[in-house]
DNA sequence: TTACATTTGTTCGTATGTATG
DNA sequence: ACATACATACGAACAAATGTA
């Protein structure tokens, strides 16, 4: 742009607000490609750098899939809305965690009985450290869960770290054997208080728990851990903070 | 790249490598400012464009801010593991909407009570346009969840839709005062069953409610709805899905 | 306040590499 | 093998924001 034109905006965004209007018009369906990179630059008498810098911005939008030798594919009719609910770590899932510690009551290798194998997914059959105690608060001593940890055979060689454990347990199996966590399935849902936990709680068996239920992936989707964690359900509360992705064409 | 080299990665990815590693071994501090373009175009003998694509990466990693006529810097040390709960739509959170109707028992304009006014923040003072009713799956023709939503005085004329209006409320605001929700808080709590809501769902009192309430905030951080869900715990279940970001200096 | 040097942002032109069909 | 289309890379110029003299 050679400072001819005294709009606000550089000469990308407007193409880019030119095409996706299109595209939301109908104009070029989804499935079918966008004229070429070199097509537009003719049909807008603008540079390569221009129409290039406009697609990137309806990829990064989710508009486009653009794949060299092929073209440029629309994906979708308008940029998705995306709400995310971020964290800076995984320690935003368990809300308590942080600060609290792990007295563990039982500790060894069991297959889990069919009932908690549910929560396994398909690998059940197998053998499993299986961790069972309470999650405590050690500002006032107050016990705040009865967590029962699943943690896959090849992993179970942390048996011995895991006492009085500070924190989410996860970060230490990552840190010993190298793995990553790529994905976390969580569940809330309400029970009546198991009698055993109602005991190590100190609750009465009338009362509720709120169950929540993780599930800990590898990258290859493996399981590495799962952990079932009954609160006490007055005093559970479960606190997610989602924003609008910063993405979409926002010129 | 002249294709003199015959290394799989562009030069931009190499560079982007390099200066990563630099700033993870602390030799250019968080807080400090990198060289400048045209001084990494020297430094490495390469041209703007290859630094500018390199710069662009750790800029997308949160590696960097970047600022016209300030310079590049440097944000974080290492590209920091964000788990990130993604929707398409914040249909995904309330996982019963999208199929299920509103029906209305009261509707009108009226000061929330303290309790109530709690969740409503700061302007708590002034008058909403407050819904009661029930949440239904039409399918099954059984009542899910009771439900009450504060509608911010300023969309109360959104009322007369409200009707057995099916999915969520909030879009339908959106829609008619093009106001873009751009925030939503949720929080998970469990109490017992309010007698009102147990009447509603022909419940017994000894039983428990799950509580969902979700905030919905605009742009400019103003509550456009909140909404207070009971729902039956035996029957109230939430999952949610974290994977991790695929960002990173992806190289 | 103005003026100015610095730095990133925008845009062009051109050339070559490389995956796709 | 070949044309097509996107990806990478260089050089050059001016615009616009920032911080400072």
């Amino acid at each position: 742009m050679t400072a001819r034109d005294r709009s606000p905006q550089p000469r990308y965004a407007q193409l880019g607000d030119t095409l996706t209007r299109r595209i939301a018009d109908g104009l070029y369906p989804v499935g079918t490609f966008l004229p070429t990179e070199v097509a537009l630059c003719e049909e807008f008498a603008v540079s390569r750098y221009t129409v290039r810098e406009a697609l990137r911005r309806l990829t990064e939008a989710g508009l486009l899939r653009r794949r060299q030798g092929s073209g440029s594919q629309v994906m979708a009719m308008h940029p998705q809305r995306s709400f995310v609910h971020a964290m800076r770590s995984l320690d935003g899932l368990f809300q308590y965690a942080v600060d609290t510690t792990f007295r563990i009551d039982r500790i060894g290798l069991a297959q889990p009985d069919p009932d908690e194998a549910m929560h396994l997914g398909d690998t059940a059959g197998a053998e499993w450290l299986i961790v069972n105690g309470l999650r405590i608060d050690p500002a006032e001593g107050a016990a705040l869960c009865v967590s029962t940890v699943y943690i896959a055979r090849i992993y179970a060689a942390i048996a011995p770290e895991l006492r009085s454990r500070k924190g989410a347990i996860y970060p230490l199996i990552e840190g010993r054997f190298g793995v990553k966590v790529a994905d976390v399935a969580q569940s809330i849902t309400a029970h009546p208080m198991p009698p055993a936990a109602a005991r190590a709680l100190g609750l009465s068996r009338k009362d509720w728990a709120v169950r929540v239920v993780r599930r800990y992936r590898d990258v290859a989707g493996a399981l590495v851990l799962a952990s079932i964690n009954d609160h006490p359900a007055e005093r559970f509360s479960y606190t997610m903070h989602l924003r609008q992705e910063e993405r979409g064409v926002g010129f």
